[in-house]
DNA sequence: TCTTGCACCTCTAGCCGCTAGAGGATGTAG
DNA sequence: CTACATCCTCTAGCGGCTAGAGGTGCAAGA
């Protein structure tokens, strides 16, 4: 069993060293075992810990989703009814999002389009920002 | 000249009355005149700001890129490469951000698609979000 | 006129998920 | 033994608000 440091976490997992500290002290990953002069030692659990959470950042999932998914991963016995639901959640906020930002990139097209590069009181985008009558979707 | 309260410009503007007073501590609104009884008393100008403001919150345009939109709207005779670059900007960045939340999107479909609901142990969101290398995309 | 009750005021603190920095202790290589 | 990286804790800050406490202003109805 090598001790595994803080910093040599980080590298492994991908996750910066302040940010390992934090999940620790909001309980999203257990403290490790400190060495003699009170340094982080941690076991290759932590490792797959951190990079399940790290995975499930990257995907976009809240710190108290992730507490949830971690929990289920501990108790394999249960219906995974729980996950995919957060899962589908998760998804059906995505493609909210996707469809929210498309909208705007076609806003924003027009705009930056529409600037014929002259003087301001000519150019499309401080005037589609001042009277948002001009949008082609009425509500964002 | 009727006097326009901060609750009144809130249900016109759609911004909400903290957020108003919020804009004016950052210096993003002018500070309005008062009334004896040192209550806010905004002007149409004030509104045709706020409209501005919120257009471009809700475009994504960061508040400091609003600033900057505001003081060349106040100058006409500039021209308007900057306010130009900052719509570009932020059409890229919009451009970027759909392209990432699309492959979020897959990811999370494999996931949902691929959960049988029956136990956790068995199951594909757990499994995949402890297995990075399950994923369909190798960086998020 | 008085009172009810909403809208307004300022101020401070909290949200999320970190990130930065101060000021000090530990650990390791030369 | 010294230099230097890494570690420790603690507090404060980021953006863009939002919530709440504790108090004042104001208009309309009895």
């Amino acid at each position: 069993m090598k001790k595994i440091t803080i910093g040599e976490a980080a590298r492994q997992s991908g996750v910066k060293v302040p940010t390992i500290r934090y999940y620790e002290s909001i309980g999203l990953l257990a403290e490790p075992d400190r060495s003699e002069g009170n340094q982080r030692s941690y076991e290759q659990s932590h490792l797959h810990r951190l990079a399940f959470i790290r995975h499930a950042r990257e995907l976009g999932f809240e710190v108290d989703a992730i507490r949830t998914l971690l929990a289920l991963q501990d108790d394999p016995n249960q219906s995974c009814a729980s996950a995919d639901a957060i899962a589908k959640a998760r998804l059906i906020e995505v493609e909210q999002k996707i469809r929210s930002l498309t909208a705007l990139k076609a806003e924003l097209e027009t705009m930056v389009e529409g600037c014929g590069h002259g003087r301001i009181d000519q150019c499309r985008v401080i005037e589609v920002l001042a009277d948002h009558g001009q949008c082609m979707h009425p509500r964002h």
